[in-house]
DNA sequence: TACAAAAGTGGAACCGGTTCCACTCGGTTA
DNA sequence: TAACCGAGTGGAACCGGTTCCACTTTTGTA
């Protein structure tokens, strides 16, 4: 096992001191000598030199290090989020490190002091609504914070990289509408969540539009982790006056939900007409393939890690900045008209 | 902005000297008085003091971090390795940096490259196949190697963790043929990889323990990233003497093979009975549900975090260690007898 | 030709931990 | 009572970079 070299195993081998050599690695800190640098330049490829990124931290005091806080990977919304995380902070020459929080408070601060005490220079996350003082103090510290996907209230002051969950929600209750749907029911996210009441906001502005008044019993916001997707798609069903669209606008719970339509048989779009946000590649590999609200995850990738780099790089102005990105409405086969019969059938119980 | 308390500051506060502090930090380096720990541990509790990560690795000379080399995450295998090696190292500690190659060698050696900038303890990789030379200086640097899914002919001795790839293509073929194929068509990962070849084995023994002669042009091993999936399945089908039963054992390639099926409006099981190497939740939405082998990825994740960390403590003996586990054979719908309809169609032509 | 400004260089402190070593102080043992 | 041992402590070097500063050598300008 051997030992890697350092700066000043290069200086020597160069006749130089450690300070050129510093400074061919750092350009901008100071003039070498054209010959010099060619030298300590030569001698580096020769000795497979490569400077400790653990001692560049310690002197510069933080790290080229973002770090990158979701729920947990087996979820492909984060799990294609970090895949353009990772894929964009690399060609900046950034690493990456992931932790999950299951969605628990709890673990979610157990991560952040972990971030900490690693100095990274940058946050991304989608915070799970507790920990305020927490990020507080990391934004506090020097840590550039950004919010993807959702944001916390309490928090106005933070950058947030979402889709337009207001509009999403929206188009997508409009295209039942057009249908001829008039009970139309919504499975979204917890209300505590700025994500949930932005697409309940939505769902309830397309319904006032059409005139169509809403029902409270339709709209469920179900936590982001358990089956509650599933539940709710249950006790929707089986209540009399049974929904003839869905919209499932929790990211996290689509897969339950579907699970669910499935075991219970229901036809789609026979039966039920339903619209999921969700680009999994597998939504369209069901039968029928499912009309989705396709989020633009490389999109909400891109931005999150320009936001978190810039403010790094302080190359940003002051003020918390707020991104929204459209999302893409996919048609395909999961909606249609709502059937004669099933109207006629909630109307006769 | 604040700036963190450092070991000194503690040590002020709490009238002793840095090395007490150090002591007090890690118990086994040396003896502390009861009074004086105490003392310490509140100052640091007070003061909300955590030990600079950063600080730590330039002393030890390495970090409590892992790298985690994989293909990408938007493939639902790797996001759920990912996710558990990510959940078992915050369990112990240990950071995990994300790395993905695209199935690049070259973006594969730079991301070892960074890996050892950043002084890891380990890591846990799926290999491209090249960088063999990159691979050897890696562990001569005193990183520790798993690889996980894969293994390079190459490096024999370095850990590896997998599943028993030839005893799951055997009973996936088996099962073919209990239900009385004979033309059986295997779409697997490059004959290059350990994976490859194990599952043709598995696949060719099965045949031969039927008696029944493997035809060459059934097996199509495929690259891990593009669409050879969908398009191996393509003209597969479009044989004159197409098989009546398909194992896809290129996890990368599932998705794709399955969406050509769906493209090309085969009837499963009834055209065509499939087996996927795949437990991607998805598998079970699709009409019919495909029967599949499910890679029992929480095994793989545990075991080759445990393998790293085991070779950072020293606390292993020396000598490469291959562990396979054991995967699930999951029977759906997707498998049928073969119709005489197609056997005797395949027979005119 | 004289002198100021700029380019180039090396020494040394510093970042925040860990660890070796010398030292003091009590209590045992010969 | 002297020699010895171990627990407990603080000083200082060290890990491998960066950066400030003082110093020497060019170069440019009056």
């Amino acid at each position: 096992m051997k030992k890697a070299p350092t700066i000043r195993d290069v200086a020597a081998a160069a006749g130089v001191s450690v300070s050129v050599v510093s400074r061919v690695l750092n350009p901008e800190s100071g003039p070498v000598a054209p010959a010099k640098r060619e030298q300590v330049l030569s001698v580096i490829s020769e000795l497979g030199y490569r400077p400790r990124a653990a001692a560049r931290e310690l002197s510069a005091g933080h790290a080229l290090t973002v770090g990158l806080v979701v729920t947990d990977l087996a979820n492909p919304f984060f799990a294609q989020l970090a895949d353009r995380v990772v894929w964009e902070a690399r060609s900046h020459g950034v690493q990456v490190v992931v932790m999950t929080t299951q969605e628990d408070p709890h673990l979610e601060a157990e991560s952040l002091d972990t971030l900490l005490d690693r100095s990274v220079g940058g946050v991304i996350a989608t915070p799970t609504g507790g920990n305020v003082e927490k990020w507080d103090r990391l934004r506090d510290l020097g840590v550039n914070v950004v919010f993807v996907d959702r944001a916390i209230a309490e928090l106005s002051d933070v950058d947030v990289v979402s889709i337009e969950n207001s509009d999403s929600a929206r188009r997508a209750t409009d295209h039942l509408i057009a249908l001829g749907h008039e009970r139309i029911a919504l499975i979204t996210g917890p209300a505590s969540t700025s994500t949930g009441r932005s697409r309940i906001g939505g769902y309830r502005a397309a319904l006032e539009s059409a005139s169509i008044s809403p029902d409270p019993m339709l709209v469920r916001d179900v936590p982001f982790r358990g089956d509650g997707g599933g539940d709710a798609v249950g006790s929707l069903l089986a209540s009399p006056d049974a929904p003839t669209g869905l919209i499932v606008a929790n990211t996290a719970q689509v897969q339950s939900s579907v699970r669910r339509l499935v075991q219970m048989g229901v036809r789609i779009p026979d039966d039920l007409s339903v619209i999921v946000f969700d680009d999994n590649p597998w939504t369209e590999l069901t039968s029928p393939p499912l009309t989705a609200i396709r989020q633009p995850i490389g999109m909400l990738a891109l931005h999150s890690l320009e936001l978190v780099l810039g403010r790094m790089q302080g190359r940003l102005p002051a003020g918390a900045r707020t991104i929204e990105v459209m999302a893409d409405f996919v048609p395909r086969s999961s909606c249609a008209a709502p059937a004669r019969l099933a109207t006629s059938k909630s109307a006769t119980r």
